[in-house]
DNA sequence: GTGAAAGCGCTAACAC
DNA sequence: GTGTTAGCGCTTTCAC
């Protein structure tokens, strides 16, 4: 029946006996129509199925109201909290959402390459992806609009957490609990993105450890992939030490989780054999009363997209730089270190003279 | 130093002593220029900061290179898991993904129909959603390009999973363990979306039990949010019954997070006491000791990406009805049920008695 | 309140 | 291999 012509607005205003200026009118709810012709063009409209082009619109316009957002692939729920409500605050703001996924550096490359060399959208959002110098500077010389979530760079609107103290915090909680013999469990291994928040929690760790006079252990250092599988993995070997830790901080819950899988298959009861502490308290971790570093993830999203939007809308932004709050949520999962059952040898509770 | 002025493809033309087609094919990368025109061309590119519009090449060549995925909010891994692969197949074939994301039926209705009165992009893929009439005939009438995943529609090219079947396996492998009394915990309540997997996997429960001959109880199945506090609340509720069931299917990983909570907190030792299988197989239900339905996520994604590329390319999409296969995954979190130890009454190993 | 017409910035067909 | 040019389908002045 109908063939395979596209109707445009032209032939709605011939349909309609208007010219294409009203039906761009009745199109974009302009005021300045007579109700009898607004409902004469919406009924040919209707008749003709015509379907206005938004790209067209946005040619015209000079403008798409679409936004992209740069994000590293979704593996991990916490990048994915920020997403969600990121795009759930453009669409209330009325713009589409392009999102494009990062798994290798190459592939960051050539994304932010895309942003910068093309005009492709109104503005940018950046979330949980380090980036470097060529990609800044490239970004910063298009000036497309551009904020970052729980990543920064000079000049650009950021919001972001503390890691550093986030690291100090989950440290500082298990040292305050009496232990000496804290591991490290995290990712950021043999992927070449330049994720960075688990390295800063770690030099929280370092800091706190040092504050306190608690040598700084490499052994307890694990790094691996960014699941659950592998923090298992590593914990396994972290328990299977000569001098195990009696407490392990988790660079996020995911890896936990595997912490805890593994200290139960290992037969250490947590938190009386063994401490762990999460970060992000992602609602998992309230139901397996995993302690954690609590992280306004939606929030951080939501700040991230209003704040484009107010970019893109050239109003203020705020501070450049916004700082969310870590809080400790103290669970189940950590309690005061008792004298340790296993290898009762002369550096119990003395940590500290173990060698750097 | 730059102007706000946009430098389009004419001055580069004119800058590099060329016409504005020669830019063109040096932009689409075409074998007919010379490498000396190129190379200097590509100099003014560089050089004026030229940033050739996506819109201005999407309208001139008739198509945008775009799609959207429409998905409920991104709250459930097994969503998140299989809207990432798909959006990993656009990218591999070079469209980008506009994500638009529903939480309420209001915004379903307005996305469906932006989807369908406006020509946005070259096609769409439905993920986990469950559109009705109105919706479809209007998708159906705009002639987009369009494939489901985890949902179907008649003549649309649907990639899903027979969850009847998934609710029926549980239930089957929990009756196989000698299970009689066996609950059900579930989502969609207070939920105007219209999720669809929970209720037909419910169908499955309850198909399961008929064929042995096992009454079905209404006290028994119970529906709340989609969270594993809800389902950890649920859980409670069911084990302070006078007769709680011995064994409880969540139709989600994500529930059975949360029964499995809410049983080690009523003192019920899992599987000892209470046998748990969960759905879907995420990352955490291995690390979990979870048994579960394993169904392929990443998988339906996929197929549902690159059966609308096809679709777009005008090339053969195979089977509109497309079938992923459900396995049981028998793990640590159920086992065989012993003689129960609570309320020794007439009921037990009887439930089939109980009153319909 | 409505019409006419000038772009928006590009691609692709065609000519040379 | 390169230039010319006609659209693509809208929005938005500016008249009237």
């Amino acid at each position: 029946m109908a063939s395979a012509h596209r109707v445009n607005i032209a032939e709605v205003a011939t349909a309609a006996g208007v010219s294409v200026g009203t039906v761009s009118r009745v199109l974009n709810e302009s005021p300045n129509v007579r109700e009898m012709t607004r409902r004469r063009v919406t009924e040919v409209i209707k008749r003709l199925n015509y379907r206005p082009s938004k790209t067209a619109a946005s040619l015209s316009r000079g403008s798409s109201r679409t936004v992209v957002i740069l994000v590293p692939f979704l593996t991990r729920p916490s990048v994915v909290a920020r997403l969600a409500s990121a795009i759930r605050v453009f669409d209330d703001h009325g713009f589409d959402t392009l999102v494009r996924t990062v798994e290798t550096a190459a592939q960051c490359d050539r994304h932010v390459a895309a942003l910068s060399a093309r005009d492709e959208a109104d503005g940018a959002v950046v979330l949980s992806l380090r980036l470097n110098r060529v990609h800044l500077e490239a970004l910063r010389s298009s000036r497309l609009p551009l904020t970052m979530v729980d990543t920064e760079a000079p000049g650009v609107p950021s919001t972001i957490v503390d890691d550093v103290r986030g690291g100090w915090l989950a440290t500082e909680h298990l040292i305050s609990l009496g232990h000496r013999r804290i591991a490290f469990v995290g990712d950021g291994r043999g992927c070449d993105l330049r994720f960075v928040s688990t390295r800063r929690r770690l030099l929280g760790y370092r800091r706190a450890l040092e504050h306190h006079g608690l040598a700084y252990d490499p052994a307890l250092v694990r790094l691996g992939q960014h699941s659950a599988a592998s923090a298992a993995a590593l914990t396994t070997r972290l328990l299977a030490l000569a001098e195990p830790p009696t407490a392990i901080f988790a660079s996020a819950d995911t890896l936990a989780i595997g912490v805890l899988a593994a200290a139960d298959q290992a037969g250490r009861a947590v938190p009386a054999d063994l401490s762990v502490i999460g970060f992000d308290d992602l609602d998992a971790a309230a139901q397996l009363g995993l302690s954690t570093i609590h992280q306004p993830l939606a929030e951080s999203g939501e700040h991230g997209g209003s704040r484009l939007c107010a970019l893109i809308g050239g109003q203020p932004v705020g501070r450049l730089r916004e700082e969310l709050p870590l809080t400790v949520v103290a669970r189940a999962s950590t309690a005061r270190l008792k004298w340790r059952p296993w290898p009762v040898g002369s550096g119990a509770l003395q940590a500290a003279e173990t060698p750097a």
